[in-house]
DNA sequence: GTCTTCATGTAAGCCGTTACATGATTAA
DNA sequence: TTAATCATGTAACGGCTTACATGAAGAC
C-alpha cells in the first residue's frame, strides 16, 4: 500500500516567500502573518520543520548567521527549489474541500428570523475583514519600489471586490 | 493535558439532515452529495462511524428495517440530538482556517501574463459551478411543498450572487 | 527589573482522505 | 450477465492544531 499524496502545500508557501529573498523561519512566519494570513494561514509550528525538510531535500540552503551573540538560520531558495515551486505554480489548482460553516447553518435555518441573525453575524465579520483589507491597501499603495506591488494590489482588489459584493448583498437582505 | 476540542462538525451536518426526518447513512450521504457538497463536503467514510458515535451518545436512535431481505439501519434524531444541534446552530460561527490555493498563487505571480492565466483558469472553474447552481435553482423552484424551500433558495442565491460578482470581475480583468 | 519581541522548536492527539472490502438488488 | 446502485463499513497514514518549552536581546 503506497500513498504518494503530498497534499501539504506549506512547502510552496515557504518557497514562494523565499523567491523574494533569503529569510529566517521567524521572518517567513511574520510575513505570512501580515500578508497571506487572510487566504493562506499556516499554523505556528509548521514553518520550522518544513524548512528543515526542504533543506534536506536541497530545495533551500541554510546558513547560520550571528547578529552579535544571537544565532539565526537564514534560508535561501536553490535552483531545485525554484523548479519545484514553478512546477506547483504551473499545475492546475486543486480546489480545497469546501467547508463553509456559515452556509451550512444557513442551509439548516428554519425561518426568516434565524436567517437574518446569520446574515447579521456574517456581515459583522465580513466588515471587519474589509477594514483590514483597506488598511493593507493603503500600505501597499504607499510603496513604490516593490516589483510585486502591482500584482499584489490586484490580488488584494480581487478580495476587496468580493467582500464589497457580499456586504452589499447582506445589507440588502437584512433590510428586506 | 486535556484536549477539549471537538472541532469535528460532521455530527452537526448529520443532525441537521436528520431534522427533516429519519434516514439511513446512505441516504444522508446521497443527500449531502447533491445539496451541501458545494459548501460542505464530507468524505465517503465519515458518515457511518459518526452515526454510530451519535447513537452511543444518545443523540440519534437506530432502528433496523428490512426491505424484503435487505437490511437497513434507519436513524432518527432524539431530543438530546436536537439540543446539541441547536447549541451549535446558536453559537458563534468559527471561521475555517483560510486555505485558498488560487489566491496563494496569485500572490506569488510575477507579471500580468501569469495573472491572466490564473484568472482564466479560475473563471472556467467558477463558471462550471455557476452552471451547477443554476440547475439546482431550477429544481428548487419547481418544488412547492417543502417547508425549507424559501430558505434554501435564499442560501442558493447568496451563493449565486457571489459567483456572478466573481465572474464579472474576472471577465473584466481578463480583457483589460 | 520586567515585558515584549526575536528566534526556534517538540509532542500529543485529533482530523480527514484514500484505498480497500463486502454483498444484495435492480435495470439494461 | 454485467453494470450500476443500494448499503455499510475498516485500516492506514499523512495533515494539522494546540499546548508546551527555551532563551537571548532590547525597550521602558
Amino acid at each position: 500500500m503506497i500513498f504518494v499524496r503530498l497534499l501539504n502545500k506549506t512547502r510552496y508557501a515557504i518557497l514562494g516567500v523565499l523567491l523574494d529573498g533569503p529569510a529566517t523561519g521567524y521572518e517567513i512566519k511574520a510575513l505570512m502573518g501580515r500578508s497571506t494570513v487572510y487566504f493562506w494561514r499556516e499554523s505556528d509550528s509548521t514553518i520550522y520543520p518544513m524548512l528543515k525538510v526542504l533543506a534536506r531535500e536541497g530545495k533551500v540552503l541554510s546558513e547560520i548567521v550571528y547578529v552579535g551573540k544571537k544565532k539565526k538560520e537564514v534560508f535561501s531558495i536553490t535552483e531545485m527549489g525554484q523548479i519545484e515551486f514553478q512546477g506547483w505554480f504551473d499545475s492546475p489548482t486543486r480546489e480545497e474541500t469546501p467547508r463553509n460553516e456559515f452556509l451550512l447553518k444557513l442551509f439548516f435555518a428554519t425561518d426568516r428570523i434565524e436567517m437574518v441573525r446569520l446574515f447579521q453575524e456574517r456581515l459583522e465579520k465580513v466588515e471587519k475583514i474589509h477594514t483590514e483589507y483597506k488598511k493593507i491597501e493603503e500600505r501597499l499603495e504607499s510603496i513604490t519600489d516593490s516589483p510585486r506591488r502591482t500584482v499584489r494590489l490586484k490580488a488584494l482588489r480581487y478580495g476587496l471586490a468580493h467582500l464589497e459584493s457580499e456586504i452589499k448583498w447582506l445589507n440588502n437582505e437584512k433590510d428586506k
